[in-house]
RNA sequence: GCCCCCAUCGUCUAGCCAGGUCUAGGACACCGCCCUUUCAAGGCGGAGAGCGCGGGUUCGAAUCCCGCUGGGGGUGCCA
């Protein structure tokens, strides 16, 4: 059986690259009807959050993730503990009693030379004798892997293809912090190697702790699993997508109301592409059926923030449902400080849907069907102020006394107003569109009219008359 | 510095593995027109890469090989 994960460290909110690396293991996972894994890294204690962790796991359900199983590394150190000791007892690594402060030193000297730095070794070369004296001692120590000399490691990775790293480029690797907690090069392995995980797959800057990797999995004696490196993601400046790029966690989007289903469908199209040419949405039903790791790019692709918000608009406009699109719109009206009843901004939402890509910028836009009241932008006052303006609002309020406003209704009644008073079509339904409301630019006036209740157009129509003075005669 | 990865329109990409059908296809963005009470949406059309550069191989290369350049990543008792 196919098994793949996720294995987050609880940091920092959800990264639109870690979420796409999140997206693609599902997939696979799902693909193969096999088994997906969640698991938290948690083993750098100065970093890792609860807080963090829960955020995660929310904005994941949020996308549509569902995990099988689930981890945290943190609940498992005895495991790690064991592993470490058995690596130790079978020579493969060994205690290093070096302080940080030394290593820094070795590090600088090596710097200064012009040399790439790998650690020295000191430690490796210490006699038992010399290891239970300084244990006795009490000096904190840390735990190493005996990295073996000359050895090339090779591997097929499923998206890089061949590559081949000679270990002699890094040092002895330290795998358990003197401080007893185990670093991510170990437990990784301890743990991909427990849950049966068959496919690795994750971003490219794992590659180079890839054969750190493979030689533990040899020297514990585990299978190793196939390796899928995705390429990172990059920001408009081509280097790596980082929080200097503006927004790039999940959250982010999620909170602007991006559509989570947009959100992965977008993400998915960055590095992949599906065998039929042309299409670009689908459903994570399709994309499970269609996802190949075989047909992801090897080559990085730039985040773009424009078509991530076609995509959303897309999504609102014509594949959510209308129920689901409700359902996803009233949290955000609420958050801006509207209420409405289900049945009215279902009806609002029917007629006006193609005409924003996110749900808060929604809200801004369909403000006029919810606001109590109004704000004049300063180019509505002018159009308010005009002489023309206040005739029409006047002989608006008297047509429609006695008439029910469909939006045709009020359609008939501009062209009327317009041919009486000699105007043109615009400075009837301008005057119209800033005393409803209170822009120049926006949804239809006459949509508006369709559902906002009678008398909140008249009230509004009547208050803009008031507002510029009008004097009847 | 050293190691690794990558290279088709501004961006995401198809084509590359099995060389000719590619005077390189689609999408976003951009421009124009249409629709129209405005902004969007929608419809139609346009511009935009000769495939990073240089060598090979071949009758023929975006597609195969080599070199270079450029970009990215890694180089931690971070993950």
């Amino acid at each position: 059986m196919v098994v793949s994960r996720f294995a987050p460290s609880p940091t920092g909110y959800l990264h639109l690259g870690n979420a796409r690396t999140a997206i693609f293991s599902y997939l696979f996972a799902r693909h193969h009807g096999g088994k997906f894994i969640l698991r938290v890294e948690d083993t750098d204690r100065e970093r890792s959050t609860k807080e963090f962790e829960r955020m995660l796991l929310e904005d994941l359900t949020w996308l549509g993730i569902e995990w099988d199983e689930f981890y945290r590394q943190s609940d498992r150190f005895d495991v790690y503990k064991h592993y470490a000791e058995k690596l130790i007892e079978s020579g493969h690594a060994y205690p290093c009693f070096c302080s940080v402060e030394e290593l820094e030193e070795e590090r600088k000297r090596a710097e200064e030379k012009g040399i790439p730095y790998r650690y020295s070794g000191k430690c490796r070369v210490l006699t038992k004798e010399e290891m239970e004296r300084l244990k006795k001692e009490g000096k904190p120590y840390a735990v190493r892997f005996r990295v073996p000399d000359g050895r090339v490691v090779v591997f097929e990775d499923i998206i890089k293809g061949h590559i081949a790293i000679n270990v002699d480029d890094f040092g002895d690797f330290v795998i358990v912090r003197s401080d007893g907690t185990p670093t991510y090069n170990f437990v990784v392995v301890v743990d991909d190697a427990l849950m049966g995980v068959t496919h690795v797959i994750r971003g490219e800057d794992h590659i180079p702790n890839t054969p750190k990797q493979i030689l533990i999995y040899e020297a514990l004696g585990f299978p190793v699993p196939k390796f899928a490196h995705l390429p990172v993601i990059l920001g408009e400046d081509r280097s790596k997508l980082s929080k200097r790029h503006g927004a790039v966690s999940v959250r982010n989007y999620r909170e602007e109301g991006v559509v989570a289903e947009a959100l992965l469908n977008y993400l998915c199209l960055l590095g992949w592409s599906p065998p039929e040419e042309g299409r670009e949405v689908f459903s994570k039903e399709e994309l499970i059926a269609l996802f190949k790791l075989e047909d992801v790019n090897s080559s990085p692709a730039v985040f773009n923030r424009d078509k991530l918000l076609w995509l959303s608009g897309l999504y609102i406009r014509e594949v959510l449902s209308l129920d689901r699109l409700v359902d996803e719109f009233i949290p955000f009206l609420n958050e801006a400080g509207y209420r409405a009843e289900k049945e009215y901004v279902r009806r609002v939402l029917e007629k006006t849907r193609d005409s924003f890509e996110t749900l808060k910028c929604g809200v801004e836009r369909l403000k006029p069907f919810f606001a109590e009241e109004l704000e004049y932008s300063e180019e509505a006052l002018m159009v308010l102020e005009n002489e023309s303006s206040a005739r029409v609002l006047w002989l608006f309020l008297q047509m429609a006394q006695d008439v029910e406003l469909s939006g045709e209704r009020v359609k008939a009644i501009a062209k009327e107003i317009q041919k009486r008073l000699g105007l043109k079509a615009k400075d009837v339904w301008h005057a119209l569109r800033a005393s409803l409301t209170g822009e120049l630019e926006g949804v239809g006036v006459d949509i508006l009219c369709d559902i906002l209740p009678k008398e909140r157009v008249l009230s509004r129509l009547t208050k803009a008359l008031n507002l510029v003075g009008f004097q009847q005669g």
